[in-house]
RNA sequence: UGCCUGAUGGUGUAAUGGUAGCACAGGCGACUUUGACUCGCCUAGUCAUGGUUCGAAUCCAUGUCGGGCAGCCA
């Protein structure tokens, strides 16, 4: 197994699920550090899964372990392919390059073996060798586990601890009893072994219609815990499953199938958030009952992230898609503007980043919010080292260099990325007609204002000084071209190139430039919690995406999806991997840069 | 009125009986051919009340406040 560099956005981290790891690891409990990531494939993964993968692949990677994408497909009404496979292409970017090597896959189609040890039946599945060329390999699927499920239930059966119920739906929950209540025992609860054998067989056969049956975990009405009190285990569906197709018309419920599929696959840390604690016991329950011949995993709860300006809710965000893509105001679940991991890798945001801040945030039982402004940094802090730097106008004003000649090029070295060890540089073409940003230049200047204003000087970036000596303005007096003065002897090596002006400012050639749709894209909602009256809808960012047409630098037009760029002074942007043409630029901006002028009194 | 779980600056997170630290945010300044980056300084915290102890964020008790649990969802 190669050993990965310590990746700079995990320093060793600790904290109390990684402390029961560790005491694990020294005492030599498991033969090996077995984490899953269980994403049940109803929606897109979000930034607030990015945690979970950033745990269970982190405590996975740091211990030479293995974490299993696995799906947790036990109710198909809710679930499709299209959703498999997008949690899969999700999780691989957010991986790569840091926990590959420990993304646990199985051969494809490959089933649990029935196995006996120490004397007891078993059923268990391992990963195809991790790491080394998944290609023959998929992930893992709770699906795939409903034979040894089915069997494994028929036990619990023969050992009195499960029995068919006919109770309906409603009458279940009226006989549950509630928090501070105790229920009643089922009419049903002391069914012969016998009886309830025949029947769950006949559940599977077919010959019950939905909900007319389910299979209840025999344990204690009467039980503080409410998930103790019976819990189903198996429901009847008649649906086709996308892993299964008709072979089942009953499935297995969240409680029974997840902890035994951690047992099949071999896991030893099961991690979840704060809202299964109540389920362990169960969790634990089920395991224990069926005296299974292999170590058990265990359960381990921990908060879930819950970032400011957003939603981290399936069910809320499927209703945000559906709500603005019919509305026109939003484009997808991959959307820049998402929560989305699809989202945020189209907005532009390195793997690296999400990890940062996923990462960052730290593991514990506190319920807790987290200020975007934590992810915000994260992004720029990976993008200043990532991006290559080049110039882009947004809000172009022409100006023109009255000193300069039509055809004159004057070839300006610019810096790649300031931030390499050995930067590289490319050249830029300095003419007579120019671009700048409209926001560079005011004829009222406010106070502490040092870009250009009449009669003012301002050194264009990686070119020269120059000074605005007339201001030319249509009849509805909008400023429509500057006319300077360059002076030449600023540039690097003349001998003025030492001359302080105050402002430094980006430019372009009109001459040379490109034109691109750029997209400025902003908070989605306007507010830092949008759900907290329930109503997020009301509280969309009505400036989340402002469209502009940029005048960029001829070297953006050999730009791929692949690399990112800062717009000097603006921002990161990328290439939109969608709408992207090589005939046609489309620039997403992924975020703008810290800006303290901004916040001043006189900026904005 | 049951069970589970938690509480450290504005936010997040460390300190595992021994100096309450770090990051983000905010403020001030330095530097700057990016008002970026970087650097320096500042603001600001142990839920409450008792107890144990030479010493408590940490242990104990009581209280307060928050979150979760009554899907044939996960």
């Amino acid at each position: 197994m190669t050993v990965e560099p310590i990746d700079p956005a995990s320093p060793a981290p600790s904290d109390f699920i990684r402390d029961i790891v560790a005491q694990h690891v020294a005492e030599k409990r498991y033969p090996k550090i077995i984490t899953r990531f269980p994403p049940e494939p109803n929606g897109y993964l979000h930034i607030g899964h990015a945690k979970a993968i950033c745990i269970d692949f982190g405590i996975a990677r740091e211990n030479n372990g293995q974490c299993n994408l696995r799906m947790d497909d036990t109710n198909p009404a809710k679930e499709e392919v299209e959703y498999v496979d997008a949690i899969v292409t999700d999780v691989k970017w957010l991986i790569a390059g840091w926990a590959d090597h420990c993304l646990g896959f199985k051969p494809k189609g490959a089933t649990p073996a029935a196995q006996t040890v120490n004397g007891r039946p078993d059923y268990h599945l391992a990963a195809a060798s991790p790491g080394s060329g998944l290609a023959d390999a998929e992930p893992f699927f709770a699906s795939h586990y409903f034979d040894a499920l089915y069997a494994f239930a028929v036990k619990l059966i023969e050992q009195g601890r499960a029995y068919v119920c006919d109770l309906s739906a409603k009458d279940t929950d009226d006989y549950r009893g509630a928090p501070d209540r105790p229920g009643r025992n089922s009419p049903f609860r002391d069914r012969s072994v016998a009886e309830n054998l025949d029947l769950f067989a006949r559940m599977k056969a077919g010959e019950f219609p939905d909900g007319a049956r389910s299979l209840r975990a025999k344990i204690d009405m009467a039980a503080p815990n409410m998930w103790l009190r019976d819990p189903l285990l198996y429901r009847i569906r008649h649906t086709a499953h996308h892993q299964t197709g008709d072979a089942w018309c009953i499935y297995p419920l969240y409680d029974y199938a997840h902890c035994l599929s951690d047992y099949i696959e071999g896991v030893t840390h099961s991690l979840c958030s704060l809202e299964f604690t109540d389920h362990r016991p169960l969790y634990d329950w089920i395991l224990e009952s069926l005296a299974l011949p292999r170590p058990l995993p265990h359960q381990y709860e921990f908060s879930k992230l819950r970032p400011t300006y957003t939603l981290v809710s399936k069910r809320k965000l499927i209703h945000l898609v559906t709500e603005g893509v019919s509305a026109g105001w939003l484009s997808g679940w991959d959307d820049p503007r998402m929560p989305t991991i699809s989202g945020i890798r189209r907005r532009g945001v390195p793997a690296s980043a999400v990890r940062r801040f996923a990462i960052g945030a730290g593991v514990t039982k506190f319920i807790s919010t987290t200020e975007i402004a934590v992810f915000e940094h994260a992004i720029r802090e990976e993008l200043n080292t990532l991006a290559q730097r080049r110039l882009a106008v947004l809000k172009p004003v022409k100006l023109v260099l009255t000193n300069l000649a039509a055809g004159e090029i004057i070839a300006c070295t610019a810096t790649n990325n300031p931030q390499d060890e050995t930067p590289t540089t490319r050249t830029v073409h300095l003419t007579r007609e120019i671009f700048i940003e409209s926001d560079d230049f005011a004829e009222v200047p406010p106070p502490k204002y040092f870009r250009l204003k009449p009669g003012g000087e301002v050194r264009l970036k990686y070119a020269c000084i120059i000074r605005c000596d007339e201001v030319v303005k249509d009849a509805a007096g909008a400023v429509t071209e500057l006319r300077c003065t360059a002076d030449l002897t600023t540039r690097a090596g003349e001998p003025n190139s030492d001359r302080k002006v105050k402002g430094t400012i980006h430019w372009v050639s009109a001459t040379e430039c490109v034109d691109a749709e750029v997209r400025l894209y902003d908070r989605l909602f306007a507010v830092p919690e949008p759900d907290a009256d329930g109503d997020f809808l009301k509280h969309i960012n009505p400036h989340s995406l402002e469209v502009v047409t940029a005048k960029l630098e001829p070297s953006l037009k050999g730009a791929t999806t692949e690399q990112y760029f800062q717009f000097e002074r603006l921002g990161y942007f990328v290439l939109d991997p969608k709408d992207a043409q090589p005939a046609r630029l489309v620039f997403n901006r992924t975020i703008s840069l810290k800006d303290t002028w901004a916040k001043a009194p006189g900026g904005k």
